[in-house]
DNA sequence: CTAGCCGGTATCCGATCGGAAACCACCTGC
DNA sequence: GCAGGTGGTTTCCGATCGGATACCGGCTAG
């Protein structure tokens, strides 16, 4: 697969992005962030950690080992003296975006709903 | 709605089943069982604990109590001098049905891959 | 020589999660 | 009166999760 030139919007995962309010979780914390971040072809350690801002290297490194344990994701040690560190979407892990973007789809329609929801429960406990 | 007759399958959640190795999940890790029991109809809480075979009293109730918050189920207590609760699914947690079906298609399609990733990578520390 | 980037690892820590066990008030059936 | 079911709550506990911090060897640029 080609590199990709584009680089990561470091915003494209903003703190307060409605995905925390989603029932809806792929693998652990940060696994669903990655495997967007990738389906536009193989990136490195360092340029992951700009759009999953906060992420510390051991957890980053947590989760993409197990994503590769998974088969989800492929690390690639290239060739050369320069330290580089490639990884990409595997087939699997490509066809997992499909119910991904069902259930994007989902909380992008009922965003409103849920927000209302915890309202709602907040306002019973403190009135 | 009306109740719902059929009485639930014991074994409908295997403790081995595969859902325990799909990266996808809903809410915590009752939410997603305790949706699929509702989705025939409404449920009581000694009704809930016989498919969730294991879950304790106090950690079902965690899980009910956030699906409530979420307005994914409701909660009623039902008249009459009987103690009874039904726990059933609203539009909102209806609609979640559509993506989980899409999440379970995708589990069930690559099961066998994910398997052979995680017997791989078992045999790559050990051999 | 030195500073800095790269891709991590090691250690520690607090928060959360899920479970075990005991207990509870209320109601029914015997 | 007493056992048993119902729908919980409370307390305690160990395991896991995510994060902070410090550190590391290899490489490169100045």
């Amino acid at each position: 697969m080609d590199r990709v030139t584009k680089p990561l919007d470091p915003d494209m995962f903003d703190p307060v992005c409605p995905s925390d309010l989603t029932p809806i979780r792929f693998g652990d914390k940060w696994a669903g962030m990655i495997i967007r971040c990738l389906e536009d072809g193989p990136r490195r350690f360092s340029e992951l950690r700009i759009p999953l801002r906060g992420v510390t290297a051991k957890v980053l490194t947590g989760s993409l080992r197990a994503l590769e344990r998974d088969g989800l994701i492929r690390r690639t040690v290239c060739a050369g003296p320069e330290r580089r560190v490639d990884y990409e979407l595997t087939p699997l892990g490509r066809s997992l975006l499909e119910p991904m973007a069902a259930a994007c789809e989902w909380a992008e329609q009922h965003w409103d709903e849920l927000l209302d929801a915890r309202e709602a429960s907040s306002l019973d406990r403190t009135g």
